[in-house]
DNA sequence: GGTGATCCATACAGTGCTGTACAGATGATG
DNA sequence: CATCATCTGTACAGCACTGTATGGATCACC
């Protein structure tokens, strides 16, 4: 058994930079293989072809959006509203994770595309809202008004970060700030 | 003065489908061609090269999704709440515009590896949001109050579409007017 | 019917990637 | 020290696209 020089999950976080930072059609073996600083040889030892490398990225992802970002913010403790609070904190920075907020817009474009890839975007939405609505339901009698804060919850963070906009006085923060104490207390 | 047989617009038109569609990486000059049913020939004619195309198709999306949407909403008349409905109505449906929100999440996408499309999306962006804060100030005093039904307002706008969750019994639609009616009364 | 503006087709060289093939290099283990 | 799994480098054929060059084709207008 000899030691994996760059072994898979290294091809897999090189994917993840290049995608994060710029879309799917980035992922190029060749530009991944020059940042590693090796050449393609070894590549194509570890997969079959680079349809399996996004298939493994989107698997990664998958499991750092979804368990990776709940395990962070359950491990905590605290109310609802507390870990509502770790948990905007947490996914506003992508602390310790593999991947960022623009991973998952990169993912998001990437779906536009590919429906399999839409398909894979579906669930982990649907678990990440799942979890939102579990929050939210443990101070939020309504129904309806439980749904209303998850999606606007997490349509603000999404749709944040694409919006660029001045604020005149106010800092983009305290704009977020103010939006964020109205949706959970 | 002989008739243009498929003039620059014809390019620019069939360049932010293909922009709309599959991103910036999409708009190859050799599918444009094929998809208007000619040869690359007559590109190199009207444009210096593929970069010349692509900011022409920025000017195209900046005038329709600022001055054109505005023209389209202030042209029905009644007062702010009214005209806010008719917005988010003619956002939503793309109607009778060049380009839809897919255009513009795509041009979102571009922006993050392009500084010059940063800098013209921040622009529109502004004037979108100055145009919303007008709307919104008619009827609600707290400029607080205004900037975060704004901000609330854009990111949905945006955040909605890229959101691939299901709602349980209620319909995205249900949803969205629970949320719309909050925002606007 | 000739002219000039406008566009189109074709051919070519060049670039940057893909996937394949294969001959090594490297290092833990027996 | 030999062996074997685990990688790496190099070379090759192929593809899809770019931009250039050039010789037409088409059509409004005189």
């Amino acid at each position: 058994m000899a030691v994996a020089r760059t072994p898979r999950s290294s091809w897999i976080a090189a994917g993840l930079r290049a995608l994060t930072t710029g879309g799917v059609e980035a992922v190029r073996i060749e530009l991944l293989a020059q940042a590693l600083g090796v050449t393609r040889g070894g590549f194509y030892w570890h997969f079959t072809d680079r349809q399996a490398l996004l298939m493994e990225m989107l698997d990664a992802w998958e499991q750092d959006v979804t368990t990776g970002v709940i395990e962070k913010v359950e491990a905590g403790g605290g109310d609802a509203r507390t870990r509502l609070r770790r948990l905007f904190s947490v996914a506003a920075s992508g602390d310790g994770l593999l991947t960022d907020i623009h991973t998952d817009f990169a993912v998001r474009d990437w779906s536009r595309r590919d429906s399999a890839v839409a398909e894979r975007l579906r669930r982990v939405d649907n678990r990440r809202m799942n979890y939102l609505r579990r929050l939210f339901g443990e101070f939020c009698p309504d129904p309806d008004e439980v749904e209303v804060r998850c999606t606007l919850c997490f349509t603000v963070w999404i749709g944040n970060r694409l919006l660029t906009v001045d604020h005149g006085e106010r800092t983009p923060a305290e704009v977020m700030e103010l939006i964020q104490r109205r949706l959970i207390e």
